[in-house]
DNA sequence: TGATTTATACCGACCGGTCGGTATGTAATC
DNA sequence: GATTACATACCGACCGGTCGGTATAAATCA
C-alpha cells in the first residue's frame, strides 16, 4: 500500500486541484504547484509526463469521485424504500444534504466547484482523454438516473411527456449550472437552491395528481 | 456615428470573443487577438489600456446583450397573453426557439457559449469589476422573473413551496449547466432540453391540478 | 555477511518560446 | 499643427519542459 513516491504524487494532484479550485485554471503553472507541495521539477516530471498528463490524471480522480457519489446515494435510497419514485427523491434529498454541508464548511472561502464545469470550455486546448472521461460520467449519470426513470414511469405516467434521458442529464446540468451561480454570486448556497429545484421537478412530474399531499421540499 | 476608431476596437472585441468561444480561455492571447485581426500592438493598446480591459468591455457587451435578451423577450410575450403564467411560459418558448437555432446553425462548429460561466470560475485572476457585471445581469434577470413569478403567484398558488428567487435564479443556472453539458458532450442540441425542461418544471408548479390537459412541452 | 549493482525518488540549473506591456515613430485627418 | 489611429521594435517575467546529477534503499552476488 502507497509506496513512497504515491504520496508525493498524490500530493501534486492535491495541490493543482487546490490552486484550480482557488484561483482558476489560468493560475495553475507547474511552479505554483511546486511551489505549494515544496517540489521541484525534478520531482513532478519523475511522476507526470507533462502538464497535460497532470490535467489527465487530476479529471481521473475526479470522475471516479463523482461516479462514486451518485452510485452510493442512488445506493444507499434503494435500501430506504421501495418504491422507485421515493428512491430516486430520496437520493436527491441525499444530494441536498451534502451540498448543505460541503455550503456551511467553506464560510465564504472557497467556493465549491467541479473540474467539469472549468475545463468544459477548454477542451480543444488538452488531450482528448480529458473530454472522453467526462462524458464518460456523464453517461454514466444518465444511465443510472434514466434506469430509476423508466422504473418510475411503470408505475407514475409522467404528467408532461418530457424526454427521459434530457431529465437525467438535467441533474448533472443543474449541479453545473448551480455551481457556476454560486461563483458568480459568491454564495454557496446556490447549489442548493437548484438541487432543490431539480427534486421539485421530479416530484412534479411523477406525483399522481390525487396524491396533492404538497410535501414541503426538504 | 462610428468614428474609424470604433470599427477597430469593435473587430478586436469580436476576434477576442471568437478565440475564446473556439478555443477557450487559455488560448487567448493578444498576439492572438491581433492577428486574427491583422492589427499589431499599437493598434490594441491604443483602444485598451491592458488585457483586463478588454475583458471588462468583452464582459459588459455580452451582459448588456445577455440582458436585453430576457427583457426582449418577456416584452414579446406580454402582448401575446394577458393572463401572467401564459406570458411567462410563452417568454420561455421564445428562449427555447431561439436556442434551437443556435444549435441548427452550428451542425457540430463552435458550440455556444456563456462569457459567464468561462470566467466564474477565474474571478479571482482578473479585475473586481467583471464579478459586478456579471452580478448586476444575474441580478436583473432575477428580478424580472421574480417580479412575473410574483404576478403569477396572486393568481396561481404554487403546488409546491418553493424559494422564488431561487426559481428565478434557476433560468440563468439553467442556461449556464445546459451550455457547459453541450460542451462536454458535444451536443447543441443539451441547452434546448434543459430550457424545456425549465419550463416544463413552471408549467407543473402554477398549473392548478383541475387543469390537467398535458400540452406537450414545444 | 559484506560489497556491489541497480531502481526509486528527487534536486536545481538551464533552455527556447510566449506572454502582457512599453517606447517611439509616422501617416492620415480635422 | 495638433489629435487620431495605427505600425514597429523591443523588454523582462514567466511558461512548460530537459538534463545531469544525487541520496537512499532494495536486490544481487561473493
Amino acid at each position: 500500500m502507497a509506496k513512497r513516491g504515491e504520496v508525493t504524487k498524490e500530493k501534486i494532484l492535491d495541490a493543482a486541484h487546490g490552486i484550480i479550485m482557488e484561483k482558476g485554471l489560468l493560475t495553475m503553472s507547474l511552479d505554483r504547484v511546486l511551489e505549494k507541495t515544496g517540489l521541484t521539477k525534478g520531482a513532478f516530471f519523475y511522476h507526470f509526463k507533462s502538464k497535460d498528463d497532470l490535467i489527465c490524471a487530476l479529471m481521473g480522480r475526479h470522475a471516479q469521485t463523482e461516479s462514486t457519489i451518485l452510485d452510493q446515494v442512488v445506493e444507499r435510497a434503494a435500501k430506504m424504500s421501495r418504491d422507485p419514485l421515493q428512491q430516486l427523491l430520496i437520493a436527491m434529498s441525499l444530494l441536498i444534504e451534502e451540498a448543505e454541508e460541503v455550503a456551511e464548511v467553506s464560510p465564504g472561502d472557497p467556493n465549491p466547484g467541479c473540474l467539469f464545469g472549468l475545463y468544459a470550455y477548454e477542451l480543444d486546448s488538452f488531450l482528448p482523454e480529458i473530454r472522453d472521461i467526462m462524458q464518460e460520467t456523464a453517461m454514466h449519470w444518465r444511465e443510472v438516473l434514466r434506469n430509476q426513470f423508466n422504473r418510475i414511469g411503470a408505475t407514475y405516467p409522467p404528467r408532461l411527456a418530457v424526454d427521459l434521458d434530457g431529465l437525467a442529464d438535467n441533474l448533472l446540468a443543474t449541479y453545473e449550472g448551480g455551481l457556476i451561480m454560486g461563483r458568480m454570486l459568491g454564495d454557496p448556497q446556490q447549489l442548493v437552491i437548484h438541487l432543490r429545484n431539480y427534486r421539485a421537478f421530479v416530484e412534479l412530474l411523477f406525483t399522481p395528481p390525487a396524491e396533492e399531499t404538497a410535501i414541503p421540499a426538504t
